[in-house]
DNA sequence: TACCCCAGTCGAAGCGCTTCGACACCCCAT
DNA sequence: ATGGGGTGTCGAAGCGCTTCGACTGGGGTA
């Protein structure tokens, strides 16, 4: 392996000077600059990176914390991911991935033990166990979700409780009166995840709001689980004309089941997904959703932490509006007598 | 932060005897040990990972090398990452990730920095750029899939050959006389993506081993592709009755599009995914299927990798034979005139 | 009793880099 | 001519750890 002290040697100019002219942190003449970048490629140098990790106390690694865990949408966790590596590397980091399951001490571990010198938490619950670590840690952090005390941390998320909203607006603006929210698994709510609260919130906020009925209820991943679900939706709520889904891997299925149970898309029910555009124009009919900016997300954050790092300010809470886009999966109510309107 | 010094004063001995009873590469006394163990303790203390990399030449990262490319399917993708990095932890390592379009500067960058001590690539393309990188890098790797040349090289995989071959022996046992591989989108075969022309392979030697007709298509992930591809190919091949889909994404919407042409399944038309088993048991009906057993090869990549650095040998090539697991989709070919049989 | 060996511990030398202070040197203002 | 302020470069210290060689003392052997 080629050290800096090869390379200064090469070039005739002491170590010190071959950091400063890859670094750049101080002036040097043109001549020794251009003399040492050509040792440089000559030799293939390439800096030892625990060496300057060591000396510079900058691991220039970040911390990226995914959840595996039942329940949650594997694409959607990948386009995070690729968005965060993505963006880290624009910035000259790389990305260390760690498994949510190990906890509040597996960020400590990396904190601590200085492996990273930030850290890309996702899947934050509304009382996160890792929440008061991260407080603590020395180092800066940014949470994609964001808990019930919010206080001291940087969040990003989409604004779910408004997705919920919009859902519930569009389908009333089509004069739709009763209307249900098909969630995800009833883990994923037992577990207190922010996403699926807050969307639970403005649908139910937003149904009162306009004067519609509005039922929620979780639903499993297996198909016998949505048949169930929704054939017991329909029978005790059986004027139901609209759909509002956050649960991706159901859609399929559910269209299916819908179908089976002979209620036609959109004519007899109307369908809004929260979810992954490519998902929602894959299906037929195609979906009218909200898409999940997943990539956004991701670049937001990594761009959030590099300003901490550097020791700027950012916001404490960013929401990203939803944005629905309406397909053909809904339509106007289906005609009923105005008297009862 | 706490250094070994400090524990070292602590604890009333030298640094380097803390460093021993840490690593225990040298016999402690078990006073001594228990001592400077309470200290550590006491303390909080966590060994600086830069300094441990720079002192011992060991990082205890392994590099990750994920594809984040059209066609590839994501989460069987999260499932290899997710038991990289589990297994990673098991011997005391941690996973940096890298998306495949860094390319072989990536690899070269990350390995020449002694950033990591040892690679995993997943998603090797049969004539692959990385590949002779790997080779001249200074550090094991280990391969998910396998190129043409293997030479020198540690690769894992799943015997895509015989998955095809098994799918269509089970069609065949069951009677089916004409089969049809409905493959992945065409941008995986031109890329050369082995486990797609493997199987494709498998499959046809197979048909002309056991004397039924095999055709192959490939089939892009839109449902009007799904239509379109399936439509043509029954037009142009009416007598199949049997179906391989190695294409987990379109699984859900080909069964619909099979329903709307009219064919049963399993009755007019028996189905073998290769697929996750959780995606097979979600169908209705129950998909008969090839699972691939991502966890096990993650598991294995990095248990080979661990005794690379240890210095072990391995075997070159490791191929995880393939298991077809028969469910609801596939039955006994339609009766037809024994004659023509 | 003299010797050797081994278990247990220490000190020091690095690992390869960054960064700080010091030092030339040159140019310009006096 | 002389001093002052840049500019460009160097040397050395130090980041926190591992590891090597050396040292000490106690127990066994001859």
């Amino acid at each position: 392996m080629v050290t800096i002290a090869d390379v200064a040697r090469h070039a005739g100019v002491a170590a010190s000077t071959v950091s400063y002219v890859l670094s750049g942190k101080r002036t040097i003449s043109t001549d020794t600059r251009e003399r040492v970048q050509r040792s440089v490629r000559a030799l293939g140098y390439r800096p030892n990176a625990s060496a300057r990790a060591l000396a510079s106390q900058r691991s220039n690694v970040l911390a990226l914390v995914i959840p595996l865990r039942t329940g949650m949408h594997v694409p959607v966790m990948m386009q995070f991911a690729a968005a965060v590596v993505t963006t880290a590397r624009r910035y000259d980091h790389d990305v260390l991935l760690l498994t949510a399951d190990e906890g509040p001490d597996g960020l400590e571990r990396v904190a601590q033990s200085s492996l990273v010198d930030a850290l890309v938490v996702m899947d934050i619950e509304l009382d996160d166990e890792r929440v008061p670590v991260l407080r603590e840690l020395p180092m800066p952090s940014v949470l994609i979700g964001y808990p019930d005390d919010a206080d001291g941390l940087t969040c990003i998320d989409l604004d779910f409780v408004a997705a919920g909203a919009h859902c519930v607006d569009h389908l009333a603006d089509l004069g739709h009166r009763s209307l249900a929210l098909l969630g995800t698994p009833s883990a994923v709510y037992e577990r207190q995840t922010g996403f699926a609260q807050r969307t639970l919130t403005g649908f139910a906020d937003a149904a009162e709001r306009r004067g519609v009925v509005g039922v929620e209820t979780p639903c499993e991943h297996t198909f016998d689980a949505i048949l169930h679900t929704v054939r017991q939706l329909l029978d005790e709520h059986p004027d139901i004309t609209g759909l509002v889904v956050q649960n991706e891997p159901i859609i399929g299925p559910l269209l299916d089941v819908l179908r089976r149970l002979g209620r036609r898309v959109p004519d007899d029910m109307s369908l809004v997904a929260i979810c992954a555009d490519d998902v929602a124009e894959r299906q037929v009919p195609q979906l009218s959703s909200v898409s999940i900016p997943a990539e956004r997300i991701g670049d937001q954050a990594v761009e959030s932490l590099i300003t901490k790092l550097e020791g700027g300010d950012v916001p404490a809470l960013t929401l990203l509006p939803p944005a629905l886009t309406a397909r053909e999966s809904s339509c106007q109510a289906p005609h009923r007598d105005l008297t009862t309107a």
